[in-house]
DNA sequence: ATGTCTTTGTGAACGCGTGCACAAAGATGG
DNA sequence: CCATCTTTGTGCACGCGTTCACAAAGACAT
């Protein structure tokens, strides 16, 4: 409606599908973990188990990046990681700023592996004028009116956005017009970004409502699997749109 | 190899797909700035704009839960909204501990969207002992020893793990041992859970990893197409499986 | 009451991702 | 050098999710 489209239509970027690259942190965290305790080689099997996916999806994902692998041994864990590191460009260096420097925006700061792979947190950057120059994590927060020149001067091109949500799609704008072209979004807010800008989202919000709807499924079927027990006799609309599994009283009615 | 399975396979729920699911909470937001801007009904092209997804896939997800809306009309806003806060579960009070009250874990206990919508923090869990007592968004943290004891009297079944990579394992095995059956994990580990229980991770160094790799794409995109246009030749090996799309030198070599 | 117009609900086609199962490849031992 | 054994790499089939396109349904005006 307004401006640009939010969820470009998977790209399949140079033939290593969505889904892979997805999988690829994952991997080469389970293979830095080996190479720390100096394990040479690794099978498509033992690797799987390490970062929780099938053998046989993790034999296909590698087979994007091309034959790193030994038939009969393995995969060399030293190699595997350096090539993944490469292909997931973090053999360089990431500028990234974060802005929004609350509760959220802090832990991000501290957090530790922001750092270790390639990610380096150029700038803190809030509105509030009685956080600027105050130290989180070691590096002084700035005031937001700077934000342009803080993007240009660093190089920034990924952007973290930890505001309240009234004001993301603000700060989003800005931080694309200065030339930042992928962005975390932990607000709770659709942003809408021209092409050419990927944004990912973060939303601990929708997390806990998918947890709390397999949680109440549970609740539901077990409540009919004792209803059934006690009744001695089978439920027989299990798949009836009317209900939901339990019969309990409307918090909310509508009109 | 241990002991349980970590990705369930897609479950599809009570006929409604998991990706749908996924979606709920996405519209269940949209729906509710409607409802506070007392905007009676909304049509799926309408709706679709404001959650940033495809009217038909709105239409179609909205039709798993059953015949909501007026043809010619659209969807009863309040209506919709309690339908789906039902289908989610958000229409009875979960609550939550959060474990490991570092900075990320006061952060989520800070997070207003957590209160909002059926979510209550029952309480805060850390194994420090200096932090027992002290008070993190209104609440006193309490030691780890009585993890089991506050899970079973405050009826958790939901989990919010923030603690270190190294004791998330253990933590969520005394979770489960105590009784919880959902757990979202920020510690950046593999989880071995029993079946019947749900993890969902976030992990933010794998969001940005992903985000590195687009970018990486896009800055060797645009590279080639300086070189190219510098040179006045097709590329013409845009699909070769060779080399990475930029040349650059390796930071690292392997064996 | 009837026709027109809007918007839903869904059948059908398509594409992506997943997992099986096996042939090819190489290591290893005799 | 040959046989055997392990493990990779992949062809293939299947199922899920997405999207198109349209018929059915209802509102609304006349």
């Amino acid at each position: 409606m307004a401006s640009g489209r939010t969820h470009r239509p998977a790209t399949r970027s140079r033939g290593i599908p969505e889904a892979t690259v997805a999988r690829l942190p994952l991997y080469l965290r389970a293979l830095t973990g080996l190479s720390e305790r100096s394990v040479p080689t690794v099978s498509s099997e033992e690797l799987a188990a390490a970062a929780g996916v099938n053998s046989a999806k993790l034999r296909k994902d590698f087979s994007y990046l091309g034959s790193y692998g030994t038939r009969g041994v393995g995969y060399d864990v030293e190699y595997l990681v350096y090539q993944i590191s490469r292909e997931l460009g973090l053999t360089q260096d990431w500028p990234v700023v974060i802005v929004g420097i609350g509760n959220l925006g802090a832990a991000l700061a501290n957090y530790g592996g922001f750092a270790s792979r390639g990610f380096r947190v150029a700038a803190l950057i809030d509105a509030d004028p009685a956080m600027a120059g105050k130290q989180v994590a070691g590096i002084a927060v700035q005031h937001s009116d700077g934000l342009e020149k803080i993007i240009s001067d660093n190089g920034v091109s990924i952007g973290v956005i930890t505001t309240p949500p009234s004001v993301a799609q603000q700060v989003c704008d800005r931080l694309v017009a200065a030339g930042v072209t992928s962005i975390l979004n932990f607000a709770p807010t659709v942003l809408s970004v021209p092409d050419g800008v990927d944004v990912r989202k973060v939303d601990l919000s929708i997390e806990l409502q998918i947890l709390a709807f397999h949680e109440q499924r549970k609740a539901g079927e077990e409540a009919a699997l004792n209803e059934a027990a006690a009744l001695a006799a089978p439920v027989g609309r299990a798949d009836s749109t009317d209900q939901g599994p339990d019969g309990d009283v409307p918090a909310v009615m509508p009109a």
